[in-house]
DNA sequence: TATTATTTTGCATACGATTGCAAATATTTC
DNA sequence: GAAATATTTGCAATCGTATGCAAAATAATA
């Protein structure tokens, strides 16, 4: 096999110019004459010649790569995240570098060491906590970090979120508006920002109408937990006649639960609300009300946010809130 | 911002050694003494050093990237195959730079020149095609490339799927046992080898029975085009007993046309047979009888075989089938 | 202790590109 | 056509690390 390699000093013998030529004609924005460009590119397309990333970007100090840390890829927002992610980034000239959270969730410092390691120009987190220790190691390696879908107090980070405190505050209003009496919730991770907004919002907003949550659980952002969690909380014999559920994938488990085991009729006796609105929530089987988290504005933020970070250096990190609105469907009576 | 490279040189210099040394406390497998390796950790730790991988790789030729191109993240089969893929590499210290192919779908060739100018070691190709130009290309740099989930008549690609012809076959039977008259199929696109041998198996054990397909659709593995094909399928006076459905994302679709949109009752009036098991499937809301994907040992295989490819140039590419058992569930009547 | 075998270490080069600088060309201006 | 300006080009250094080679240090053997 003829696996050598084609480098730009090859390519330089055969267009009878510098290995520096080369590498103009290469390089956006460098001078170089037509004439010039045009044996090079000649002789490149003959020999197969590419230039070679890795060396570039030791020299210019920027990879073009964006490491991508992700949690939950079972929760269906986020393949869709990701996808979207990618793609933005893609058409900018950036790629991603995809670290996994899930398995290793207790040691996110090493994966954000590993992601350094490949000398990325910024790092996007979804859905994940981070140490403040990590937080200035990127600092001083001037490595932007963003938070996708999660927020911190931390000021060095950008977080793009959705307004889940609106989100619950609506949710609720909604709720008591269709006659709601006895309000339950099924919170997410306790940790996670986006289940203490949900849950803040949704409880203030019942507050402020003289009622508070009838009934709690904890599903952790995850479907057995939520299984268990719905079990709990329809078995006695003061049941809810509405449950928020802190995200459509658990909304899911919850409904068949209260559908298939409990037997409970939805909306009829209970409604049922979720959080994200991923693609199967439209489908007739749930049909799920919940609240959108525009991925792609989401998205569009956070890929323009993390850009401009390595432009400018000196950008400020800001935290972004994204409106999404209340899609109604047939798991809530009105 | 004290946004300074810490270099192996400067470890070096605190530590009072040579660069070097430094280079071989930190390369596996290089010899240095323990006196030394210890007063450059030490050094190392002070000063938050970590070899740059972008430096490594350039001289190494190995940059410990796996490309990986991945289409459909819409099927929750492949989500969770990505995750798979990621934590298995991860662990034997590669890393996945992901590339999507799905909005760029015509020029997938452009995506994998993208992925070699990478340097990477390799190249996962999920549910993609590929061009034999680009084979040829791979071949010359000397990069492996195996797909996943799809196969292909070019021998010079690793190709690991399901047994996909005798999951078909095993779909027939258990139809014709179960005392179905009139079997559709909906297939999925018809490029994809996935969808042919899924349909030939089926077909030919239907032959085998004295039985021919009943009604065929088209879905493209795609939910929308998958409920067009159910209406056109059951929207007659002479509907199918059974439907096959090349995918379960395209099952779970045909499954709402036939309750919500046609009123059919699943599986006392048809029964729903998908192909996949995604976790969807098991939903009590779907409960979907399907054939398993065996996820895991999937990725198991398609991970040892590339990092095979990779150690030793000369392994020879293979096509390996993993059989999947039958996951019997509500859909169907026996 | 002297001698040989083994490890460890530093020097210098290489990987494949980019880029500042100065020389060489090409272009414009008078 | 000569002088002044602008553009192209090649040279050489550089990015941060790995590694062959020979010298130095250490361990093993007699």
């Amino acid at each position: 096999m003829a696996t050598k390699k084609i480098t730009s000093l090859e390519v330089a013998k055969l267009a009878g110019v510098s290995q520096s030529a080369v590498s103009r004609v290469f390089t956006p924005g460098a001078s170089a004459s037509k004439k010039t460009g045009e044996k090079v590119r000649k002789a490149a397309m003959e020999l197969g010649y590419r230039p070679n990333v890795l060396a570039r970007s030791l020299i210019t100090g920027r990879s073009r790569i964006i490491g991508l840390v992700v949690a939950h890829l079972d929760n269906y927002f986020y393949p869709e995240a990701l996808e979207l992610i990618s793609n933005a980034l893609q058409k900018k000239g950036y790629h991603v570098l995809v670290f996994m959270a899930s398995k290793t969730s207790g040691n996110i410092d090493d994966v954000v060491d590993e992601i350094l390691d490949y000398q990325v120009d910024g790092i996007i987190l979804a859905s994940v906590a981070v140490s403040s220790k990590l937080a200035s190691r990127c600092n001083a390696r001037g490595v932007p970090v963003i938070l996708f879908n999660r927020s911190q107090d931390d000021d060095r980070f950008s977080a793009i979120t959705s307004d889940n405190i609106l989100g619950g505050q609506k949710v609720a209003r909604f709720l008591i508006a269709g006659g709601h009496k006895r309000i339950g919730y099924i919170a997410g991770s306790e940790d996670a920002s986006t289940q203490r907004d949900r849950e803040t919002g949704f409880v203030e907003e019942l507050k402020q109408h003289g009622m508070s949550l009838y009934a709690r659980e904890v599903g952790n952002f995850n479907v057995d937990e939520a299984r268990q969690a719905a079990h709990k909380m329809f078995s006695g014999n003061k049941i809810p006649d509405a449950v928020f559920v802190a995200s459509d994938h658990m909304a899911f488990a919850v409904m068949d639960v209260l559908r298939f085991e409990i037997g409970l009729k939805i909306p009829e006796q209970v409604s049922v609300f979720g959080y994200d609105d991923v693609p199967v929530s439209s489908w007739p089987a749930y049909d799920l009300t919940t609240v959108r988290q525009p991925a792609n504005r989401m998205v569009a933020e956070t890929v323009s946010m993390i850009l401009e970070c390595i432009e400018n250096k000196k950008t400020k990190p800001r935290q972004i809130k994204i409106d999404g609105p209340l899609i109604m469907r047939g798991s809530t009576r009105m």
